[in-house]
DNA sequence: TTCATTTTATTAACACTGTTAATTATGTTT
DNA sequence: AAACATAATTAACAGTGTTAATAAAATGAA
């Protein structure tokens, strides 16, 4: 009986449209504008229906942190055809940077919110997280190549990734919240003008140069 | 006539009942828990009150920023009387970290929400930031010093500074949020046991150290 | 086809949130 | 005591996430 898998699909059908919805609102308007109603709204449909396809609120974001865990995957996919690991860690990096900025949003709904965090925490005992331990693991494996070719030598492998994602990390979140900016406007010998997200990165890759 | 210095007393007075009051709620719940109802409940007036004392909710949590920054500015300042400028800046390094975790819903607020900085920018317009730029002109005048006695003397002092303190914020945020924990129990190579952000953290001087 | 059952969607409501306008109470000055 | 200014309050608006009870629709068996 193929009518139950049609139901199933229509049933996946208006999930994925919720999600959808969901998506729209939040790359337009962010995180706290999404609201429940509006999504509803958007799909024609009663609030309260989407609780038969989502648990809560929550549930949704964790969602739409997948999905961006998914697209910075695909970007970091690339990188696998770069040979040379120390080329490649530094176009890791140019990448990461490039996807937070690209997607603010995502960006902070992936790292920076704890809401999706906690959500994974309580609901997905299991392994799946799949998609956030990709791209740490690809960094991983990458820091070990390089320490093969010879950089980094006296370093452990997983301090100096965790290192390496941590300035990432550090320097995309003072640019997205602003801090970088204001201390670029404010700081009097700072005024000579410069984008220092880019000036920051190269000192950065100046100093992994010197670690070899 | 000193009524009206004390009228204004009294009024400064109720001003800092209700920063008390919001710091109390703010310390054990959080953001989202520290409503405004909340607070004027607390202080045994009607919430509408508030708004006689502060603008807005942003109003008062900038000022609970504030008094953040000022309790950081402290902690940093004992520091000055470390002479020796590489041994200073892995301390404040140490203070840093030390903070954050110690203080994680103030390090929330001063550094990853963007709500507080978003209300300098709209009333702060002129150079009243003075607590924030302090511990930022703190580390670029150490770095420099350190580069005065030989280290880091290929890079740029500011580009140097901000590779610091991104790396600091970065480690500090994965933590705080969760990430770095999370990384700990489910990749399968890092189970032996250990505290990651200490390892790394070391892991950070030990490149500091290469660098000279 | 009709009736009973299960699934899906809706309405109404709860308990909150930040915030503003209009009103009352308080205290000061003439 | 009357007029004024300040301070505090009540009532209300426009939202929020979420749940329980109810209605509608689709499905199963008789």
């Amino acid at each position: 009986m193929g009518i139950k898998e049609r139901k199933e699909k229509h049933k996946e059908d208006l999930r994925q449209r919720i999600l959808d919805a969901a998506k729209d609102l939040f790359l337009k308007d962010g995180y706290e504008a999404t609201s429940i109603r509006k999504i509803a709204e958007k799909i024609e449909f009663s609030p309260t229906t989407i609780y038969l396809y989502y648990k809560d609120k929550a549930d949704i974001m964790y969602a739409l942190h997948q999905e961006g865990f998914k697209l910075l995957g695909s970007q970091f996919g690339v990188l696998q055809h770069v040979s040379e690991p120390f080329e490649r860690l530094k176009a890791m990096g140019r990448v990461y940077m490039s996807f937070a900025l690209s997607n603010p949003d995502f960006y902070e709904l992936m790292f920076i919110m704890k809401e999706p965090i906690e959500f994974v925490k309580a609901h997905c005992h299991d392994e799946e997280w799949e998609e956030g331990e990709q791209a740490f693991t690809a960094l991983i494996l990458t820091v070990d190549q390089c320490k093969a070719a010879g950089y980094f030598t006296s370093f452990d492998t997983t301090t100096f990734a965790l290192n390496v994602w941590s300035l990432m990390h550090g320097l995309c979140s003072l640019k997205l919240q602003g801090h970088l900016d204001h201390m670029a406007t404010t700081k009097a010998h700072m005024l000579e003008e410069g984008d220092w997200l880019e000036k920051t990165f190269e000192g950065f890759i100046a100093m992994l140069n010197s670690l070899k």
